[in-house]
DNA sequence: AAGACAGCGTAC
DNA sequence: GACGTACGCTGTCTTA
């Protein structure tokens, strides 16, 4: 017998995660699925790192436990199951029988008892185990033998894993845990011992409760926070130490009939899992097993082929995926064409022009679209009917490609045609390339990557290969595996048309197969359905137009300035050297921690993730306060450190050899909230603060005749908030037009508006964003320089003064809470995994962004809103005008320089009137000859 | 040499 | 532990 290691699953566990932790998913019949599948994608991927391992799923059993009979408020405090998470259980237990994997629960003791019990005396029969939990009380039971796996996470923890990760060895997890106690388990613990103290003690005495009650006195001199009143504290609570000491403790002698021998999977019921996966629809699990050649016998799938609908772009799932639809054809290049021939390319001409939906994607030289040159293109018209036409591969012995020019030219009415749909992943980049080479695409009408971002923002990554792997468990040859990578990385025009059809066919066919998943699930949810329709489609040829409109910088002015920078860079460098008495490297964090904390020994501040002294600006600038000279000197470097490298130095880089300008990319399927953000470079976060800075966006300049003209939207988060929490006195002020941090620090401060002080002013300010951002007192004291008390003291007064907008944050938590999402004024969500979690930090991150979400992403649509209006109507307006860059709650202009004060009215007029909200959208527009002139 | 991560800093 | 959303730089460590 191999001595492959036993494998024991903490099923309720993994239940318990899997339900909190993914978005809510659930079948046609409203079944809720999500924990099931979340479970069973955590065994598969088990099964699949141990094909040959015994295995176990162990269960809680209902009813209670021996703890319930030790401990009368055991578990007292743990709310009931959810509803929606009871109902998973039974199928659950049913797929993993029909998985033929043996399934354990036992009344009268938890799963946790099973798995020490089964771990033991396996480790003792000199078997190895693995307990896959995401439970970190467990821990007690590594040794050498055992080892505890997370497969959610994939971390493992062995006996050094334990010893770096808790401080302590598994043999002191139960003393840890008796002492600190455990919320969640209700394990009460000693009081006043969190987690700090009870480490405290047992690294201090090197033992368990048993040694800490024995030499009581030596607690008082440990070095821990209140050592000297310990003694006492855990005298008196000496009988909840031990009791909590059994609570904690796992079994490891429950008396169980199962042989160790048996625990093995057997082969299952194909059959009865097809059927549940149908109930369950679990699309892509039933594909698979259909493929594998199951048939089901409890619900036979009825395999009548669709007929096609003149009105169904969508193939066959434009209804919810169902056990009667016919299994989608195999992912295989065999059914790829490779078009070389003009009969060949004539018959695809014609299912082109037949097909109600064209998916397409070009193949190119770059990731860059500005850059990028055709090499060829693709297309698919239904699932598994997808060709190549390869135009320009390059490499020797390269077969003669159809002509570019005439394949365009033939192309040019299909894809030219706004009333023939379109489809493509990521058609912005295939939108910008084609336009490149003369083609004017209209009518993309769905983007498989923004249906995807729509459906689910942060549950993925939207490029192909991620959705096709999640969608349609499928593995797409990855571009590395056909192109290399590294130095020698070949461009697609020197790949053989052997590998680049396959591969540029799969990408179409792939891109219309994920279409029709996402498509139908956009269509159960019509508020997401349209957030994609009104919003996200029509914003794409407007970002592709602003993409290829590109910014005008000066690049000279930018290398003086790289210059004079590098001037001051040396001085500040010798006068650091000087002051530190050394030669160091002042952009390595770590060597200058070690000549600031230990060479100087000045005060550590704070510290980093890692436990370094921190050395972030703002510690420098205590520490400046505090009149020490190198920080000061240091800050100064900093500053024009970053301006030289990532600006001064970078920018000029990125201009395009051919148009002379820069082109970032928007990417419109990354952030949580619905905002868009910028790459290569980034231009959404160009210096405006300091003066040293704003010469950076001076660089950022207008064309000979024209001039830049900055329109933005005046406080737009705060309107919003005014908006969505009703609140009157926020209103008020709104509606007045009046200064909002003016009148909110009348309200706080109890002054009137004249009296209003800079300084109350710039506080109200801070509280403003705050709320905002969903900041505690602890921030805000800490933002500005006031005792938490003091901080806690504004805040209670600002929700006095305002109380609809604590009513509203409160509604926001709530809501978030029980339906685990929450959504802009326009419908777009946001799930919020974490919002339940035991975990307070993780449960209090979740809520800020809760608070945070619908601000920011209303914000985000109804900017997205105008640059569709501003699109639409400038070419009609008569004015000589492109939209260059977007900045969050901006947008900028060129404009014909004796038309920018003719310009300024309709445009801001445009931008306010997208949407209308309980107060008014307010849009301040500036001009000037470059950037820093035009705010 | 290339990639991952940490620490830091820029924007809204 | 403590303020939301991004991108990108340099240094450092790991892996090839």
């Amino acid at each position: 017998m191999s001595n492959a290691p036993l494998i024991l699953v903490d099923g309720s566990s993994y239940l318990y995660r899997a339900f909190h932790a993914l978005p809510p998913l659930t079948n046609s019949k409203g079944l809720p699925t999500g924990a099931v599948k979340g479970v069973l994608n955590m065994l598969r991927s088990l099964r699949k790192s141990y094909p040959d391992s015994p295995l176990a799923v162990v269960f809680d059993a209902k009813g209670p436990t021996f703890r319930d009979e030790m401990f009368a408020d055991y578990k007292a405090q743990r709310p009931p199951m959810p509803d929606d998470l009871r109902v998973q259980i039974e199928p659950l237990h049913a797929c993993i029988h029909a998985l033929g994997l043996p399934l354990l629960c036992v009344e009268g003791v938890e799963a946790d008892d099973v798995i020490g019990t089964l771990a033991r005396s396996s480790a003792a029969a000199s078997r190895p185990v693995i307990i896959s939990t995401g439970d970190k009380d467990m821990a007690q039971l590594v040794d050498g033998h055992i080892t505890l796996v997370n497969t959610m996470t994939n971390t493992t923890l062995d006996v050094p894993g334990v010893a770096e990760k808790f401080g302590i060895g598994p043999e002191l997890i139960i003393d840890y845990l008796a002492l600190m106690g455990d919320k969640v388990d209700n394990i009460p613990g000693v009081p006043g011992v969190g987690e700090k103290t009870a480490l405290g003690l047992l690294q201090g005495l090197g033992g368990g409760l048993d040694v800490i009650y024995a030499n009581l006195e030596a607690v008082r001199t440990l070095d821990i926070r209140g050592a000297k009143k310990l003694p006492e504290k855990l005298a008196e609570h000496k009988d909840m130490a031990y009791l909590s000491y059994q609570l904690a403790t796992i079994k490891t002698d429950v008396a169980l009939d199962v042989e160790l021998d048996a625990l093995h999977p057997s082969d299952g019921d194909s059959a009865a899992l097809l059927a549940l996966y149908q109930d369950l629809e679990f699309k892509s699990w039933v594909d698979e097993l259909q493929r594998a050649g199951v048939a089901a016998t409890a619900k036979p799938a009825t395999a009548t082929h669709a007929t096609p609908n003149q009105d169904d772009l969508f193939g066959s799932s434009d209804s919810p995926a169902t056990a009667e639809e016919p299994a989608q054809p195999e992912i295989s290049a065999a059914q790829y064409e490779t078009i070389l021939e003009p009969a060949d390319w004539q018959r695809w001409l014609g299912k082109l022009q037949q097909a109600e939906l064209i998916t397409f994607d070009t193949e190119t030289t770059s990731v860059d679209a500005m850059q990028a040159e055709l090499v060829g293109l693709s297309f698919a018209v239904q699932a598994g009917e997808a060709c190549y036409v390869p135009l320009a591969h390059s490499y020797m012995g390269a077969p003669q490609q159809l002509d570019r020019t005439q394949v365009l030219n033939d192309l040019r009415p299909l894809l030219e045609d706004p009333h023939k749909a379109k489809l493509a992943q990521n058609g912005k980049y295939d939108i910008n390339v084609l336009a490149r080479a003369g083609i004017n695409v209209q009518g993309l009408a769905f983007d498989s990557m923004l249906e995807s971002y729509v459906l689910n923002a942060t549950a993925t990554r939207h490029d192909m290969d991620s959705l096709a792997l999640k969608y349609l468990g499928h593995s797409t040859i990855r571009f590395e595996d056909i192109a290399g990578k590294g130095a020698k990385q070949l461009t697609f025009d020197q790949i053989a048309l052997e590998q680049a059809a396959p591969y540029a066919a799969e990408d179409a066919d792939i891109t219309l197969r994920l279409h029709q998943a996402l498509h139908a699930q956009l269509q159960a949810t019509p508020s997401l359905a349209r957030v994609l329709s009104e919003i996200e489609m029509p914003l794409v040829p407007v970002l592709a137009s602003i993409e290829r409109n590109g910014a005008l910088v000066d690049a000279k002015r930018l290398g003086e300035h790289s210059l004079e920078l590098g001037q001051k860079l040396e001085a500040l460098e010798r006068e650091a050297f000087a002051l530190a008495g050394e030669e160091f490297n002042l952009n390595s964090p770590k060597q200058l921690g070690e000549i600031l904390f230990t060479k100087l020994g000045l005060p550590v501040i704070s510290k980093t993730a890692k436990g370094q002294p921190s050395t972030a600006e703002s510690v420098l600038a205590e520490l400046a306060e505090q009149d020490y000279e190198l920080p000061k000197v240091i800050m100064q470097q900093r500053t024009l450190a970053k301006l030289k490298s990532t600006y001064t130095d970078r920018l000029p880089e990125q201009i395009n050899p051919h148009t002379g300008r820069i082109h970032t990319s928007y990417h419109q399927a990354v952030t949580a909230t619905g905002r868009l953000s910028s790459s290569d470079p980034n231009l959404q976060n160009i210096p405006i603060r300091t003066a040293e800075g704003r010469r950076i966006r001076q660089a950022f300049v207008a064309p000979q005749g024209y001039r830049l003209l900055a329109a933005d939207y005046s406080q737009i988060e705060l309107r919003i908030m005014a908006h969505l929490a009703q609140d009157p006195g926020l209103l008020d002020a709104f509606r007045h037009d009046r200064d909002v941090h003016r009148a909110t620090a009348a309200e706080v401060f109890g002054v009137t508006l004249d009296e209003v002080s800079t300084d109350q002013r710039r506080s109200a300010k801070a509280i403003n964003f705050g709320l905002i951002y969903g900041m505690s007192a602890f921030g805000l004291a800490k933002q500005l320089g006031v005792e938490r008390k003091e901080a806690q003291a504004y805040i209670d007064r600002y929700f006095e003064r305002y109380p609809g907008v604590l009513a509203y944050m409160e509604r926001t938590r709530e809501q978030a809470a029980s339906q685990g999402y929450v959504e802009t004024l326009f419908g777009r969500r946001l799930y919020l995994p974490d919002i339940n979690a035991r975990n307070p930090a993780l449960r209090k991150g979740a809520e800020r962004t809760a608070i945070n979400a619908p601000m920011q992403g209303t914000a985000a649509d109804i900017m997205k809103k105008a640059m569709i209006a501003v699109h639409h109507w400038l070419p009609n307006s008569g004015f000589d005008a492109r939209v260059i860059l977007q900045v969050h709650d901006e947008l900028v202009l060129e404009v014909r320089e004796d038309q920018v004060e003719a310009l300024r009215a309709p445009l801001c007029e445009v931008m306010a009137n997208v949407a209308e909200l309980a107060v008014p959208l307010v849009v301040e527009a500036g001009a000037g000859d470059n950037w820093d002139e035009a705010h």
